[in-house]
DNA sequence: TGCTTTTATTAAAGTAGTTCATTTTTGCCG
DNA sequence: CGGCAAAAATGAACTACTTTAATAAAAGCA
């Protein structure tokens, strides 16, 4: 068993609990090894969970129509990731969620959330931030989609999770900055040149 | 005086309230008139308010660096608006909102709305509700510009919201879309060709 | 440790979408 | 209703990014 030191820290840093709510939080979790390369998630299965990262990374992705790779989003440590639509309207997935390095994740199931939800204004609260911290990012994402070039996007992402960038594959980062690996190995080169 | 009718559909939809509840939240909600052109919320400037549009349109956008005019979201009847990051981490905006259409929106201020959630779990759940709502939508438009060209995007957006892209300028939709009124102008033309 | 597969680099040719400049159409306000 | 400013259309030149293809480097695993 891991630590779930910063699991705890990641709840307790948006609201303070009771011990009891806390208690119920936590043994609502279930605690998952996950192999490097196995899916979590799959196009066509309903998203049953939503997962906390305590080790590890991930990547949730969609095959478009002309079969190219097109990341939605990364988690590592601390981070929480599972398929949005699908989890919160309980619907199909259209996302792979899969693992990048060998993980280990804390899981909550749908039924079991909603649960939680119901039996406390506290937790009620405790989700509500968590979504809106959500929205809140992608809501980032988009502005950043709507008025930066590629290499400013690449640039961006470097500068705010420079520890993600380097245990991702390239050709993830790519993907997820909308553009082809090619065309971030060329941003790459000429950055290196330009010093 | 507008009836409200819609605003109270719209919550009860999410949510069965008591009518305690109904009547807190109706009651911390005011009505107020937008001429067209009048801008709401301003780059710089914290928002206060979140809205909901109970006549008219509203478009938010930000400038980017080289002045183009970036659409981040539209609203009309029956949509929410506002400055997500400003409104939810009370940050100064930077965005716009403007009225497109002389309109009346129902806006309820920051700390109107935390005294709301605090007070009730019901309330809470309500704005749990939306921001998950809002995050599932933002996340499906992020899918979307990842996976779709310039036409797709145009046709998905005709499709899905056709009574809305009726009242919008051009340029706005385009600018939403992320391609120039130039090239949403050709695939119009193309696609009128087609037939 | 070496072999195989995956990932990254490079460069040339191609294209989706932009830019710029002009003309036409729309719709707002007096 | 008529005049004017804003919005839409058009087309030609341009460019940011993609595609394709071939090579090099790195990483996983037997």
């Amino acid at each position: 068993m891991m630590s779930i030191e910063p699991f705890i820290k990641n709840v307790t840093n948006k609201i303070q609990l009771s011990q009891e709510d806390l208690d119920k939080l936590i043994s609502a979790f279930k605690e998952m090894k996950v192999a490097r390369k196995q899916l979590v998630i799959q196009p066509g299965f309903v998203a049953r969970n939503r997962m906390y990262v305590l080790k590890g990374a991930f990547r949730s992705y969609v095959i478009d129509e002309k079969g190219n790779d097109c990341t939605i989003q990364f988690a590592i440590e601390d981070w929480w990731i599972s398929d949005y639509n699908s989890y919160i309207y309980q619907t199909p997935a259209t996302q792979f969620v899969v693992a990048l390095e060998d993980s280990v994740v804390m899981q909550i199931n749908y039924q079991d959330e909603l649960a939680l939800k119901a039996s406390s204004h506290g937790l009620e609260t405790l989700f509500r931030m968590m979504a809106e911290k959500s929205a809140a990012f992608y809501a980032r994402r988009i502005v950043s989609n709507l008025t930066q070039n590629a290499e400013q996007r690449y640039n961006e992402f470097i500068e705010q999770y420079p520890q993600v960038a380097q245990r991702l594959p390239q050709y993830a980062l790519a993907s997820y900055l909308n553009m082809t690996r090619e065309f971030l190995s060329k941003i790459r080169h000429d950055k290196v040149k330009k010093k």
